[in-house]
DNA sequence: ATAATTTAAATTGTGCACAACTTAATTGTT
DNA sequence: AACAATTAAGTTGTGCACAATTTAAATTAT
């Protein structure tokens, strides 16, 4: 186990990094799309799930309303969502897509060929780094239980 | 190879996800040191090269000026810290840990191992994956490569 | 030597990310 | 039914992260 105090024996530094020059690469993807990374995260999630409502949004995407609140309402002035009250709760706030909001899933369907293209990396190391990466979510989650345990 | 656009399936919001994750459970552990996760980053740097100039810790930790005067202001500010001109260089800022920024590095050095011991990870699987983000480094560096050739 | 180019920091502006707090709706309890 | 507790969003404030621009120093070219 690493236990010095060195940056580059830091798990967290190299996770932080290769999160960082990932996110990079997206943004001249998603430039032509007039999207930030975050905001392309919230559009693949209701491009599965349209009419979620902000709570389950942000419990998928680990971001609370100080994060989602403002950045709905930015994919809201560039027009690819709406927002209402939900009928059967009104303290909730329920996001749909537009027309544009539905069109664009189509011209980004191919972003993530792209990325993994840039990537240049194939099936089965793909397949280990995604499971690497859930272990160390399972681990962090794992704690998190143990300490609400006691 | 996954090339749909279902957010589970991206390995940038898995590593996005859990790059937030782990910095989440530094917060509480760093709170005590009066350090955010980045002033941490820029303090363990300082904690290997005192004297280092501002352009250089920007290439350690893949940040530039933007980001780094600010935070380096805060960390003058706490008294971790001091900054001065280059004497071979006018246009170089030099950081210096003050005093109290090298007493720092004793209370911080258990700070490796108590992140290790949240995530309960074995020696083997830890270098392993170090092992799998830095390889995702280097295919994204070599990209950048490519681009840059043509 | 002087002008043009390059380099280093700082500044400005935008957009996350999150803690702490506020407001309003819903649910639970008595 | 009335009150307390909980829940959902929004707001405010701080601190990154980064693009774009500015200012000043150093380097290079002429």
């Amino acid at each position: 186990m690493e236990r010095s105090l060195r940056l580059e024996h830091q798990i967290c530094f190299q996770l932080y990094t290769a999160s960082k020059e990932l996110t990079r690469l997206y943004r001249p993807i998603l430039a032509p799309l007039n999207l930030t990374y975050s905001q392309y995260l919230v559009m693949l999630v209701l491009w599965e799930e349209d009419g979620i409502d902000l709570r389950r949004l942000g419990s998928r995407l680990t971001l609370d309303s100080g994060t989602l609140s403002p950045l709905i309402k930015r994919l809201i002035q560039i027009g690819y969502v709406e927002k209402s009250r939900a009928i059967d709760d009104e303290r909730k706030i329920v996001v749909y897509l537009t027309e544009r909001g539905n069109t664009l899933r189509e011209q980004a369907s191919d972003v993530p060929l792209q990325v993994s293209g840039m990537l240049n990396i194939d099936e089965a190391t793909y397949v280990a780094y995604m499971e690497m990466l859930t272990d160390i979510k399972t681990r962090l989650h794992d704690f998190g239980e143990r300490q609400r345990e006691q």
